[in-house]
DNA sequence: TTAGGGTTAG
């Protein structure tokens, strides 16, 4: 007995430490344990800790009998460890083993389908849980609400929770956090509103992320007040959702007012910082901060902080900074550059006008085996746009088509391209082959929020109460825009629209409707408008006239980034 | 021993 619980403390003094752990296990042979299920056990959990797969595979080849608490121990292990691969094979060898599973077996088994995202497996899992008498375990639903989240099947993540007798915390925050993950936030906003436990710090950090998702920002600093009203403990995770809470609500100020008195940050708070800067236009700040993070011995950055960093040198025109930036990633931190980061660096010399640069860079990448992703032709493609280089963006759109022929916005471009171009024969061309194949452009909208209610315009909107008023009010901006110089972009752009748009023309785009309608609401206050799709150039071109005329500055949040106007002028001094 | 949370290109 002695013995024995001598070698349960070497075990236990190695930890998750491979060297020290053969030595123990040394020890146990020597000392005649090696075939204890008990030690063992304890050994495989601290193997597999250490991320030693094989060793730990080895010992418990190495266990005659393997229990149900050797399996669950392993099985869990793997989940946590992200090994989600062993993990289910470590499952299917418990099953066929003849080891009756417990709910500890399913919660980690289900956590890896969810990694996977292995549907299938994942049901087949789930059927199992019933059959075998976990159907009402609260920690095995939740566990399957999550799952099925992550597989983006939300109708059956609903279907378990609505099914749950007594609905725990982790499954209100399992849910709420599924819908944001899969773009529904205003849903998982209405979940909050109906949980009626009290929340909890996880909770909110979903809620703020539905909050920046939709640019709720009335929930958002409600949240933030009662956070701070309650003394909750402002951890790095709730800081960084706050952060990013108020960036994407148009607010860089107070992001970075939280960012400076968060206690503990770590490289997400400070990425999502940079990416804040970025977003809104402010390249130097994205990089003064990336600058500071590497002095001040702040957290290491990885390769989210340089995607971050290097979309802020591409908005802002950085070109020599970001070329610095994607050298030092290499050089200084060994980090392997990915897709996204080989997307920035084309955008960031296709957006300052070296084309040939860029085009260069895809056909280096190309050579090297790594030019895979259309991504890269699509950034390509907005800089043939941008610097009108017609024939170049004419043969990459039909590049594109063939890669990715489901695909409608490669048919826009086109058709965009086309029409910059004035070739209105091309142009029904590529609209009449969307038709057949039944490809439709998304379906623009704008939101804002006004005394904590979200109104969301589309294009030619009359559904609302007030529509009479929000277009006199409209034409009489307009008609004061066009005094002082505001021209209706020009009739090439024009073809640009969908067929539908364009009896509505360009005067009653659905941000126009929306950043009108919050003029007409507020005072004094800048208006916050959120489009799902880029800004309209016409759009853009008539909010710097708005800016003057109703001496307000108008912030648009549009798919890619922000733009502050004020006095006439775009932050992102028209170079989007 | 079990379930839930933040940062990224086009």
């Amino acid at each position: 007995m002695a013995a024995n619980s001598a070698a349960y403390e070497a075990i236990v003094r190695a930890g998750p430490r491979l060297n020290q752990l053969q030595q123990a296990h040394a020890h146990l042979i020597v000392t005649g344990y090696g075939q204890s299920r008990s030690l063992l056990t304890k050994l495989i959990t601290f193997a597999c800790s250490a991320r030693a797969i094989a060793y730990t595979h080895l010992l418990f080849l190495s266990v005659p009998l393997p229990d149900e608490f050797l399996f669950n121990s392993i099985i869990k292990s793997t989940s946590k460890l992200r090994l989600p691969l062993d993990c289910v094979a470590y499952y299917r060898r418990m099953i066929s083993s003849n080891v009756s599973p417990t709910n500890y077996t399913f919660t980690s088994v289900i956590k890896s389908c969810a990694d996977l995202s292995a549907s299938r497996i994942g049901k087949g899992v789930h059927c199992h849980a019933l059959v075998s008498g976990f159907g009402l375990d609260t920690y095995v639903q939740a566990a399957f609400v999550t799952f099925y989240s992550k597989c983006g099947d939300l109708r059956a993540a609903r279907k378990v929770f609505d099914r749950m007798p007594e609905k725990s915390i982790v499954a209100w925050n399992s849910l709420i956090s599924g819908l944001e993950q899969n773009g529904l936030g205003e849903e998982a906003i209405r979940v909050f509103n109906q949980m009626r436990e009290s929340p909890d710090s996880a909770t909110f950090v979903s809620v703020l992320s539905a909050c920046a998702q939709t640019g709720a920002i009335g929930l958002g600093s409600w949240v933030h007040e009662y956070i701070v009203r309650e003394g909750l403990d402002l951890n790095v995770k709730l800081g960084t959702a706050l952060i990013n809470l108020y960036s994407r609500c148009g607010d860089v100020g107070k992001a970075r007012e939280v960012f400076e008195k968060m206690k503990e940050t770590n490289v997400a708070a400070w990425t999502a910082m940079i990416s804040a800067y970025g977003t809104h236009g402010d390249g130097k700040e994205a990089v003064d901060l990336f600058n500071k993070m590497e002095e001040d011995y702040g957290p290491v950055p990885n390769d989210v902080t340089f995607v971050a960093v290097l979309s802020a040198c591409a908005h802002a025109g950085l070109v020599e900074e970001g070329r610095s930036v994607y050298k030092r990633m290499s050089d200084s931190y060994g980090l392997v550059p990915k897709v996204e980061h080989h997307v920035c660096m084309v955008d960031l010399l296709g957006r300052a006008g070296f084309l040939d640069e860029a085009y260069g860079f895809i056909h280096h990448l190309d050579g090297i085996g790594k030019a895979t992703s259309p991504a890269l032709w699509t950034a390509m493609l907005g800089a043939c746009k941008m610097h009108r280089n017609y024939d170049l963006g004419v043969e990459i759109a039909k590049r594109l088509i063939d890669l990715e022929p489901e695909n409608p916005g490669h048919h826009v471009m086109l058709s965009n391209i086309y029409a910059l171009r004035g070739k209105t024969d091309e142009v029904s061309h590529v609209r009449d082959g969307m038709m057949r194949n039944n490809l439709r452009k998304q379906v623009g909208y704008s939101v804002i929020e006004v005394e904590n209610r979200t109104y969301m315009f589309s294009i030619g909107d009359e559904s609302h109460q007030e529509t009479g008023e929000i277009y006199r009010y409209l034409e009489t901006l307009m008609s004061r825009c066009k005094e002082i110089g505001y021209a209706p972009v020009s009739e090439a752009v024009m073809h640009q629209v969908e067929e539908e748009e364009k009896e509505y023309a360009l005067r009653y785009h659905s941000e126009k409707l929306a950043v009108a309608f919050g003029l007409l609401k507020t005072v004094d206050v800048a208006v916050t408008v959120v489009k799902n799709l880029r800004i309209c150039e016409d759009c853009h071109s008539a909010f710097k006239y708005i800016s003057v005329v109703s001496n307000r500055q108008i912030i648009v949040r549009d798919k890619l980034r922000f733009h502050h106007f004020q006095n006439g002028s775009c932050s992102c001094m028209d170079y989007w």
